[in-house]
DNA sequence: GCCGTTTTCGGCCCGACTGTTTTCAGTCG
């Protein structure tokens, strides 16, 4: 059984025992090894290894179903567990306010084993007349089971930033805020956002409220006390505000940041130096009245590291992934930043699926201060795409050495092509057309169902092949829509390593693939990155703000990413690869 | 279930808000 299998099965174990009104530590115990389990950067290794338990979170106990899992595909202990409870029940959980205690006192009064027949119980009055419920309780649940799938829905960050900007903005036009900012996983860039987070100081937190609980974008306020209210937006999306001190904002900006990993770890690091860290600020341990020097209000983020004796860490590394102890060791990287990028590759034109001509594109990139675009159209496999075939390639090809000539533009362009890798590894093109190009992105658009096996050789085989520049879009995923496709990413990076291949960082808010969780291994290995907007328009080249991101939360410098270099070092690049 | 210069038991991050209660349990992040 494969690794997110396993996590997934973690995962439930956890929310079982939660419905079960088990140990909330044990249940706990069962959410940090199914995210240790996602955090770890060797798996297979460490389970042929039996290394596991070496991992924090991973005890025996853990350690050995994981292996169980893994070898088997079976585990006997979650098998009885999950045909112990109703899967209505679990589904229960979805429900906002619901947890397992209630879930399980709505089932022991009235035996309700969906949420249909929990619906039914609402609507009868039933569920106000049971003991710790009432008719607030009731309406809630009734609510909340109506809204539960506009609720649940995750976002893209692209998309919640275009929710976010402007409330940040109008929270930090008013007089009385003093900071604001948006914390939580928003922050942090994950490449999807469950809910936004905001954090604003201000000695007149109700005024904040009432502005931010009234907005004309609100659907409906959820929660609304002193420092803290949760209001739905119109769109679907949950979002928090809390209102605190000028004194406490960056220990709650750094609190409500995240991850939740990263915060354990700080917490425990503070107690182990005599000082305790909540979103209020430090405070002394008992006991412990060393003379320490704490600021009455810290000046930035950057103060909460430099007292537990850290370099300040950037909000996109904040995962528990290691990010502690690099800063404690001075070794944290100078993260690349999107002023670093002096061009892009992969933009599509009118010849296949683009709107955009390739002199839109340079007039684009002259207006950012570029100085370079690689122009990729599709292949002719990508027929849907109106892809090119050797003719028109080789077409294009001259059209763009042309445009160099005649010199309009300050950008240069490349010339290049997204070339269909097809399934048995080989290319949709012919090696003579291919050769007059300046480089190739290989991709994969068609026979996604293939084994991991199988879509891994044939992911390899492009690696190995000289003409072969970059594989675009590696895992094939789009983020809430489809599953990447299976594949074995620590073979294929080896091969990447391997064959001086670079594998592209596609910018397009749906895919950020590769995935940032493999980078920072893929870079120590020696791997280069491509910051690829997979532009189809002048105005996704706004996506490398995204790709950056991945680059970023993948602890990647400006130089293990190709499109940072100068226009004459990517041509040296070119000619000797 | 995990963990240990308070180490094999007894802790486990901690505070806000809601709805139900007359002082608190459950949920959430």
């Amino acid at each position: 059984m494969n690794r997110k299998k396993i996590i997934q099965i973690l995962s439930e174990i956890a929310t079982i025992l939660e419905l079960k009104g088990e140990n909330p530590f044990k249940i706990r115990a069962y959410q940090n090894g199914a995210r240790a389990l996602e955090a770890m950067e060797d798996f297979e290794d460490r389970v042929s290894g039996q290394t596991l338990t070496e991992i924090p979170g991973l005890g025996e106990a853990l350690s050995e179903k994981i292996i169980t899992l893994y070898t088997t595909g079976h585990l006997e202990f979650y098998s009885k567990l999950r045909k112990s409870v109703k899967p209505g029940l679990l589904e229960m959980l979805e429900i906002p306010g619901l947890g397992g205690k209630k879930i399980k006192a709505i089932n022991d009064a009235l035996k309700v084993g969906t949420i249909e027949e929990l619906l039914q119980a609402c609507q009868e009055n039933k569920v106000a007349e049971i003991k710790g419920f009432g008719q607030k309780s009731q309406d809630n649940i009734l609510a909340g089971i109506h809204n539960r799938e506009r609720y649940n829905a995750r976002h893209l960050w692209w998309s919640a930033r275009h929710v976010a900007l402007p409330i940040l903005a109008g929270l930090r036009d008013l007089p009385e805020v003093e900071l604001a900012d948006v914390a939580g996983s928003f922050r942090r860039r994950m490449e999807t956002v469950g809910d936004l987070d905001f954090i604003a100081a201000s000695p007149s937190p109700e005024n904040v409220m009432k502005w931010f609980v009234s907005m004309e974008s609100v659907r409906e306020v959820t929660a609304q006390g002193a420092t803290k209210s949760s209001i739905r937006l119109k769109g679907g999306m949950q979002a928090d505000l809390r209102v605190v001190p000028r004194e406490q904002f960056y220990y709650t900006l750094h609190h409500f940041t995240g991850s939740k990993d990263h915060n354990v770890q700080m917490r425990q690091r503070a107690l182990s130096r005599g000082l305790s860290l909540s979103e209020w600020g430090f405070s002394l341990v008992d006991g412990n009245l060393a003379s320490k020097a704490l600021p009455e209000t810290l000046a930035g983020e950057n103060q909460l590291f430099e007292i537990l004796g850290l370099d300040q860490i950037p909000p996109e590394l904040r995962e528990g992934r290691g990010e502690i102890e690099a800063a404690e060791q001075g070794t944290l990287p100078d993260l690349i930043k999107q002023e670093d990028l002096k061009g892009v590759f992969h933009c599509h034109t009118v010849a296949s699926d683009g709107v955009d001509r390739v002199e839109d594109l340079l007039a684009a990139a002259d207006e950012r201060g570029w100085e370079y675009v690689g122009i990729t159209d599709h292949s002719k496999a990508s027929f849907q795409a109106n892809g090119l075939d050797e003719a028109r390639l080789l077409a294009q090809v001259e059209q763009i050495r042309k445009i160099n000539d005649e010199g309009n533009y300050r950008s240069h362009a490349f010339a290049g092509i997204e070339c269909d890798l097809l399934p048995d590894g080989t290319l949709d093109l012919g090696e003579e057309a291919l050769s007059a190009l300046d480089f190739i992105i290989a991709s994969i658009h068609s026979s996604f169902s293939q084994t991991e096996e199988e879509m891994t050789k044939r992911v390899i085989r492009a690696l190995e092949h000289p003409l072969v520049t970059m594989i675009g879009h590696l895992s094939g995923r789009l983020l809430l829509r489809r599953e990447p496709y299976a594949l074995n990413i620590e073979k294929i990076v080896d091969a990447a390593a391997a064959n001086g291949k670079i594998i592209e960082i596609n910018a397009n808010p749906m895919r950020m693939d590769m995935d940032w969780r493999h980078w920072r291994k893929a870079s120590e290995k020696g791997v280069l990155g491509s910051v690829n907007p997979d532009a189809h328009d002048a105005q996704h080249f706004d996506f490398c703000e995204t790709g950056i991101h991945v680059a970023r939360k993948g602890w990647l410098t400006a130089k293990d990413v190709l499109n940072t270099r100068s226009l004459e070092d990517v041509k040296t690049f070119f000619a000797s690869h």
